[in-house]
DNA sequence: CGGTACGCCTGAAGGC
DNA sequence: TGCCTTCAGGCGTACC
């Protein structure tokens, strides 16, 4: 399940060999996948054009071209986007292959022949993700403007001012992409596992230095977790159709009923805003 | 405001 | 083996 780590890991693997290319064609398998507004489905899907550059905010990815659009990719829970020189690797059954790019890589700009073409291809059996397509960089912005500051550079200070004044779990608000943009079910476990706070503080209730803490370990896990290429349960790939290792430092996700690495006390799971929820009741605490 | 539930979707996994 | 149920959860929306 793609949170930042892995659409950051996604991003790097991705733009070495995007930007700069240009879209020779697109085909698409899925119309409903796309957001397309009021722009044809070339131009929402940058056919013709160059991209040049990529951005991410929380788990937003967006494709710039060289016209000022952007189309922004939303992984949801299944979503992957690989790249493909020839026939597609195995395991990528055609039918939840929604949209197909053909790539030429600037450095074959002046021979477009067959062996230099790239394919990018989205993909997304459960189809929670999707494109957006955005007419300017402005209108990006715009939209982004929801999202709060991105997880991967969380201050103490933008967490404390987003925590403060609310009575709701600490957990439900870091899965807010309103409070901080990236956060998801996995690293919210760990980032809270990790200050020792409960799961139900309330979010208001954080001490400053407990809210400092929290803003530093959600920054570390998910810095380090999208330079191990991202938690791979099942589904995601980065751009070459390869894991990434992050499950391997889960000390929560995952583990209810394993001993806590820290108290070797089992660790419990509870439903919270219809989520699984892993914790260690010993060591995370429901006060100061 | 917050919380709860639901719908969207498919595939993996477990029970029988 | 095969059928059925349950679970996974990001995100939008309806409703209390």
């Amino acid at each position: 399940m793609p949170e930042l780590p892995e659409v950051e890991h996604l991003r790097r693997s991705l733009a070495p060999a995007i930007v700069g290319a240009r879209v020779l064609a697109v085909t698409v398998r899925r119309r409903s996948v796309i957001d397309r507004g009021s722009a044809s489905f070339d131009d929402a899907l940058l056919v013709g054009r160059t991209i040049v550059a990529t951005h991410r905010r929380g788990k937003q990815l967006a494709l710039e071209s060289d016209d000022g659009r952007a189309l922004v990719i939303q992984l949801g829970m299944t979503g992957s986007v690989t790249l493909e020189h020839g026939t597609p690797p195995r395991g990528m059954d055609a039918r939840h292959r929604h949209v197909l790019w053909d790539l030429l890589p600037s450095a074959a700009s002046g021979d477009p022949s067959p062996a230099h073409r790239w394919r990018m291809a989205f993909r997304d059996p459960r189809r929670f993700g999707g494109l957006t397509a955005y007419a300017s960089l402005d209108e990006l912005e715009r939209a982004w403007t929801v999202l709060g500051p991105d997880a991967l550079t969380l201050t103490a200070r933008e967490l404390a001012d987003a925590l403060r004044d609310s009575r709701r779990p600490v957990k439900s608000a870091l899965l807010d992409q309103g409070v901080t943009a990236g956060v998801g079910n996995i690293y919210a476990d760990e980032s809270l596992f990790a200050a020792r706070i409960h799961p139900l503080r309330p979010a208001g209730s954080l001490g400053r230095d407990e809210s400092t803490r929290l803003a530093g370990h959600i920054r570390r896990i998910l810095r380090r977790a999208a330079d191990r290429g991202g938690s791979t349960l099942r589904d995601y790939r980065d751009a070459f159709g390869q894991p990434g290792s992050a499950v391997q430092t889960h000390q929560v996700y995952g583990r209810a009923g394993e001993p806590c690495v820290a108290c070797r006390r089992p660790l419990e799971a509870m439903q919270l805003g219809g989520r699984t929820t892993v914790f260690c009741p010993a060591c995370q605490h429901l006060s100061t």
